[in-house]
DNA sequence: TCAGATACTATCATTTTAGTAGTAAGTCAC
DNA sequence: GTGACTTACTACTAAAATGATAGTATCTGA
């Protein structure tokens, strides 16, 4: 993953902003998690011009979110697939449609658990109390790798 | 920018990110989720030309995340607070930094649970089923409200 | 040989952003 | 009541990003 950039923001959000700041960025990472992998597919699947299109698979390349794979050998044809770390945006990805649906207006889509065919309900919480993100109070800080107080 | 579709993308992240799909919008969240409420506040905070900063409080509060707020009659001053929505917005906040904290170097600051003391580790569930996000599989789809099955 | 598919690049007009300076309304200090 | 200061902006211009469209390169199959 990139990191090698000149001042490294010490805030969460704006470094991961540095990778995934603009909506062609995030709906390049939602087609990519709907099975989308290749040039045409994108660029058909949101109607962005090809120049643009380049330039975001290359930087989300770039930024380890996506890796290219050649699938064919003749001619030659690359796709590109999520890593690992592009995977782990799924979270971020259904939480920005969660707050969507919760907040604006129109008849969005939703999020349907294959198995039960409900709904699905995303909520963020802390995994070691349990408690829902904003219900209890909260700051930022360094804390050192190991520190286990 | 087009976003695929037509007039309303039914697609909720598509949705979100026409309110809240560029860098600088989501950094003023944040400072506003921080307490910072004024002009100058975030100018200072952010280094961000007042141009920009005009406008994009002016689309945030016009979207319904933030609003103007008399604090002073003598002399006039208005400064923006956080909407029900606005606030709402936190979660995605602190899961954008949480994939940065496991995704990017660097001595990322860290979220820590007052009470207790210790780092929060912020992940997003079904408060359906309690299963983590993308743990099981999932589709779109549109559902009438009230469908209650 | 020729149409078609795929993954782009070139070009250029338009839009957006960045940087800096300046303005308007008021306060406070003397 | 003059001048320094604060706050919340707007004006202006240069630089960068984006959007739209056209074109290129490579290969396939008919």
């Amino acid at each position: 993953m990139n990191t090698s950039n000149e001042s490294l923001p010490q805030c969460p959000v704006a470094r991961g902003l540095t990778f995934v700041g603009d909506t062609w960025s995030i709906l390049i990472l939602r087609d990519a998690h709907e099975g989308l992998t290749r040039f045409d597919q994108f660029r058909k699947s949101l109607g962005i011009a090809p120049t643009i299109l380049t330039r975001r698979l290359a930087s989300l390349t770039k930024d380890g979110l996506l890796e290219k794979h050649l699938y064919s050998e003749r001619p030659p044809r690359e796709e590109y697939v999520l890593t690992e770390a592009g995977r782990d945006f799924l979270p971020v990805l259904i939480m920005i449609g969660a707050w969507a649906q919760r907040n604006c207006d129109g008849n969005l889509a939703r999020y349907i658990d294959v198995e039960t065919g409900r709904e699905i309900e995303p909520i963020g919480i802390d995994a070691v109390t349990g408690a829902k993100l904003g219900s209890r109070p909260m700051r930022m800080g360094l804390v050192q790798k190991g520190d286990d107080t």
